[in-house]
DNA sequence: CCATTACCC
């Protein structure tokens, strides 16, 4: 085996961990860190007074990675190097090098805050900057001050935000090592264009007409332009003039792709013929596609930012950073020289993008990341001051704090609650643990273990509306159940339950085209939360299925009532004329039910006057994912509570933060909510009033 | 009228 260049650098890193408690390591791709960093520090001793711990910031990478060091280092996986992902636990007693994904550390440390059993903690790949990485980074901070035993921290970046890294922590030293790929040029075009998609297949086609073999992969958006430019390349190389060139096949790639068609790209193509793979992000990091020698770079990936003065997610088709560009380059020069085509312009490269991709923390609702640092065991820790590497903006923070208060997981003055501490146990969004914690009040947690962990699996579950599926089906799948009227929640709710009639048949599912990893991994996480629910469970956790019609009635009663409680900042109120809602938050929103939606309108062509949603999503409009119906007179306490709501107390602001800049932004946030056309907080009231009119005069009407 | 991807002892 070729040596790998970080071998030659052992000695100095070495010495540098020694002299320093963080280290920064910049390790270029094929430097072998993942996994030589961890066997140096085990042969230098570094395993004697505890474990190294390695993070990933996805599963299969902690496992391949622990794999091979278990290989090499000729032990069985699972003794002396050992992995922890959900659901699997493969360490023992004896375990000193320990991988494990970002996400498992953070579960040890809400039990053991001080991570006592690490000597030393790498965080691997924390240039993705994913929000688990990030809030590891905090805490590493606090650690490194704070721990009284001697805990070393590494953390591996990109040549681009090295600097910035070792910075935030109190500028410690940081060592680069060169990476084993083979040089890749990279051509960039004279001008960005018009249609990406038309660019890419011309690109393409040049290669393939004028280039030596070797495959071609292509990084486009989404599901769909890979559908289009899959047709339209091999019509094109069905139509070039034959014995012109090599034969080609053309290869999809991205997540939704079922996992026998996702193989395909791992497996060699005939002699003489080409192949070009048209992938999403997910051949950036997740999958690596041997025999690649170019690169077709569209310059642009779909992203998913959570707004947090709307609530709203978007799925945005924005620019990589310049990381991500060298990433994706990167994938040209595994095996051989290559090539990487940037269907951008040198100057859009060095001026427009960004140098590392907005870290993941800055693009989500921070309802959960902020519960569980309150739920931490740490004293003095301030949520508006945490030390982020890249803080989140204080909207950001207080809307997370708005969102917990309203399902009592704090309390008004920004406290933890009892009921917000067992949330942080459990490894959902808070709005699905309060819901669990309320079920468990009304009798049905057996129902809301489910609800809970089909919304978990959220999207891999049903199919997607394909154009052709009929066509190329011989059966019609079965019909999923309808949800009783109620929605989407009761749906998932049924479907699991007739799965379980099943026995789990996985047969049952394709038949349903209901995607078999999805149900499985739905399996999975119910099991779980049932491992965590049993201390306090006041009822069977085991899945069942109502025997009639009046019996379910009463259960999914409810079973909504603990949603709406769960889901308390997630509230729509139909408007009057149509089917269109407006959102019950701070800054009411004009939503529609999603179109995968089951929700039934009534005889009069309306859907409910009330529903809790999942998720609000912009795609082509602000839709409401996942909703489901519930009950007027159990909106109401919750609107009062929005009602008195004081952000400036939950946020722990006082007089003492009233000279601080935070202060002004949390005013001003205030002012924006108060006044304008939409006066929030006065206009509850009027909501209030107007809902309970329009109730009664419902009622009067049946 | 609709989705990228990854993740939680």
């Amino acid at each position: 085996m070729a040596q790998l260049p970080i071998l030659q650098f052992e000695e100095k890193i070495i010495e540098t961990v020694e002299k320093n408690q963080v280290v920064v390591i910049i390790g270029e791709t094929g430097s072998g860190k993942s996994t030589q960093l961890s066997q140096m520090l085990h042969r230098r001793g570094y395993t004697k007074s505890g474990i190294i711990g390695v993070t990933q910031p996805r599963r299969v990478a902690a496992v391949s990675v622990a794999r091979r060091v278990a290989e090499e280092l000729g032990v069985q996986l699972g003794e002396e190097v050992g992995y922890a992902i959900r659901f699997e636990d493969r360490t023992s007693e004896r375990t000193r090098i320990k991988y494990l994904t970002d996400g498992v550390l953070l579960r040890e440390s809400l039990s053991d805050p001080e991570l006592g059993q690490y000597s030393v903690i790498i965080l691997d790949e924390a240039h993705e900057r994913s929000l688990n990485t990030d809030i590891l980074m905090g805490l590493m901070k606090r650690l490194i001050r704070m721990r009284s035993s001697n805990l070393k921290v590494l953390i591996t970046s990109a040549t681009l935000d090295g600097d910035k890294v070792s910075k935030f922590f109190f500028d410690c030293p940081l060592l680069t090592v060169p990476g084993k790929l083979y040089p890749v040029e990279i051509l960039y075009s004279n001008e960005r264009p018009k249609s990406y998609l038309e660019s890419c297949l011309k690109t393409a086609i040049d290669i393939h007409t004028k280039e030596p073999e070797g495959d071609v992969l292509i990084f486009m958006t989404g599901q769909d332009d890979i559908e289009k430019l899959v047709s339209k390349l091999e019509e094109k190389v069905y139509n070039l003039e034959e014995g012109s060139c090599m034969d080609a096949v053309v290869l999809p790639l991205h997540g939704s792709l079922p996992p026998e068609l996702q193989v395909r790209v791992f497996s060699r193509p005939p002699p003489n013929c080409r192949r070009f793979i048209a992938a999403t992000n997910i051949a950036e990091t997740s999958l690596t596609v041997d025999g690649v020698v170019y690169v077709i770079d569209s310059g642009y990936v779909k992203q998913r930012q959570y707004n947090p003065s709307t609530g709203m997610y978007s799925l945005d088709v924005v620019q990589i950073s310049k990381v991500q560009a060298n990433q994706r380059a990167g994938r040209a020069g595994r095996t051989r020289p290559g090539k990487c085509y940037r269907l951008y312009t040198s100057m859009d490269y060095q001026e427009d993008l960004l140098d590392v991709t907005v870290p993941e923390i800055q693009r989500s609702s921070l309802a959960g990341s902020v519960l569980y640092l309150k739920s931490l065991d740490l004293p003095d820790i301030d949520i508006l001051r945490f030390d982020f590497l890249d803080p989140p903006t204080s909207e950001s923070l207080e809307d997370a704090l708005k969102q917990l208060y309203l399902i009592d997981a704090i309390d008004e003055n920004g406290s933890i609650t009892k009921i917000g501490q067992t949330m942080a146990e459990l490894p959902l969004e808070p709005s699905l643990s309060r819901t669990l914690i309320e079920a468990n009040e009304y009798g049905c947690i057996s129902h809301a273990l489910t609800v809970a962990a089909m919304l978990s699996a959220e999207t891999t579950l049903l199919p997607g509306r394909r154009k052709n599926a009929d066509k190329k089906r011989k059966h019609r799948p079965v019909d999923p159940p309808d949800g009783s009227g109620w929605g989407d929640h009761i749906q998932l709710l049924q479907i699991f339950e007739l799965w379980d009639q099943e026995n789990y048949d996985v047969n049952w599912c394709k038949d349903r085209d209901l995607q078999v990893r999805g149900m499985l991994f739905v399996k999975d996480v119910r099991k779980q939360l049932c491992q965590i629910m049993q201390k306090i469970a006041k009822g069977s956790l085991d899945v069942w299925t109502s025997r009639n019609q009046k019996e379910s009635r009463a259960e999914y009663w409810n079973l909504r009532k603990a949603l709406c409680v769960g889901y308390a900042n997630q509230l729509a109120e139909r408007m009057i004329h149509h089917n269109g809602y407006r959102t019950l938050s701070f800054k009411p929103q004009v939503v529609q039910v999603h179109p995968s939606s089951v929700m039934k309108p009534d005889e009069d062509g309306k859907f409910a006057d009330y529903v809790v949603y999942h998720e609000l999503i912009t795609t082509s409009r602000p839709f409401m994912r996942n909703v489901c119906a519930v009950q007027v007179e159990w909106v109401m306490p919750i609107l009062n509570k929005v009602k008195n709501l004081n952000v400036n107390k939950l946020s722990g602001g006082s007089a003492d933060l009233t000279s601080e800049p935070m202060e002004g932004n949390v005013k001003d946030s205030l002012k924006k909510e108060d006044g304008g056309t939409t006066p929030t907080l006065d206009g509850h009231d009027n909501k209030i009033q107007a809902a309970r009119e329009r109730f009664l005069a419902r009622k009067g009407k049946k």
